[in-house]
DNA sequence: TGTTTTTTGTTCATTCTTGAACTAACATGT
DNA sequence: ACATGTTAGTTCAAGAATGAACAAAAAACA
């Protein structure tokens, strides 16, 4: 049994899977450095995206679309409030529940975002044919659907 | 100019990249919950993995390989070393750097964690034709070479 | 109704990560 | 040799994320 060809870098799959995170990471870092001008973080555009495609969400519902726990939504909420881009107020018929809406410089900024965001993605896409960037979506959604069964 | 046909939900790419991201957290959580058995850290097998093919790497190489802050291997490394699982010695020739390599049963953790990781790996890529993967693993190499240039 | 269970959001302690400031050691150039 | 600059690693303060424990409100159910 030859311990070199079961190291996981021999492997095409492992090596393929590598290089993914490494692309991801690589464009997260762009990206950050892209909103900075905005005095944007990436989770704060996250909330921001979000809220701007459900509005009215809890904070609940906000949490488990971003894969995050509720706390942290406790704890970066206020910064997006004070900068009077996202609007907290109670809901009318279950006292426990805050519903998030973004005012109107909360859509502007995120409108500003959402141009950096689409041009630097165009920058990666284009780094593929349409069809096998599509593909590539395709194959993601179903990695992701592999990973919540069990 | 139709507002809505310019938001980036409509954008194919847009999408496909948004759904790389989610499938790369599903996978990361996945794994993060697969190493608790071994009391292992993603970081920290970046660390072993990346020790085991460079041994005698310094603490500068190290982080610039994982792309991190020079100051966050100084924070993790104690964990490591603590369990015997890295060793830190003083270069011969220049007094300040430090050489990691991996002891015995650092190499023995680290071969376990790679079982987990590989058979998760296995499990991910099972979603794709080996060589729809091979293509998807090329374009992640162009991608993150397209983020380095500027 | 009254009791129990769930759910929403907050608080708190802990961990991870970062970047700036710092020290020690080496390198360069005069 | 000496001054200057650069590099390796550490320290420290701050920000972000997590999970457990908690309070208030709602739901379920006897």
């Amino acid at each position: 049994m030859n311990k070199k060809q079961d190291l996981p870098w021999d492997n095409p799959r492992f090596r393929n899977w590598i290089a993914l995170v490494r692309a991801e990471k690589a464009v997260v870092a762009a990206l950050t450095k892209a909103l900075q001008p905005l005095d944007l973080k990436i989770a704060q555009l996250d909330m921001l995206m979000n809220l701007y495609r459900h509005p009215g969400m809890s904070q609940h519902d906000l949490a488990r679309r971003l894969l995050v726990g509720r706390s942290n939504i406790t704890m970066l909420l206020p910064q997006l409030e004070t900068r009077g881009l996202v609007a907290r107020e109670n809901d009318a018929k279950d006292k426990r529940v805050m519903r998030l809406t973004l005012t109107d410089s909360g859509e502007t900024l995120l409108m500003e975002a959402l141009r950096v965001y689409t041009t630097l993605i165009e920058r990666v896409m284009a780094q593929s044919t349409p069809a096998e960037c599509d593909r590539m979506g395709a194959m993601m959604l179903r990695i992701t659907e592999a990973m919540k069964v069990e």
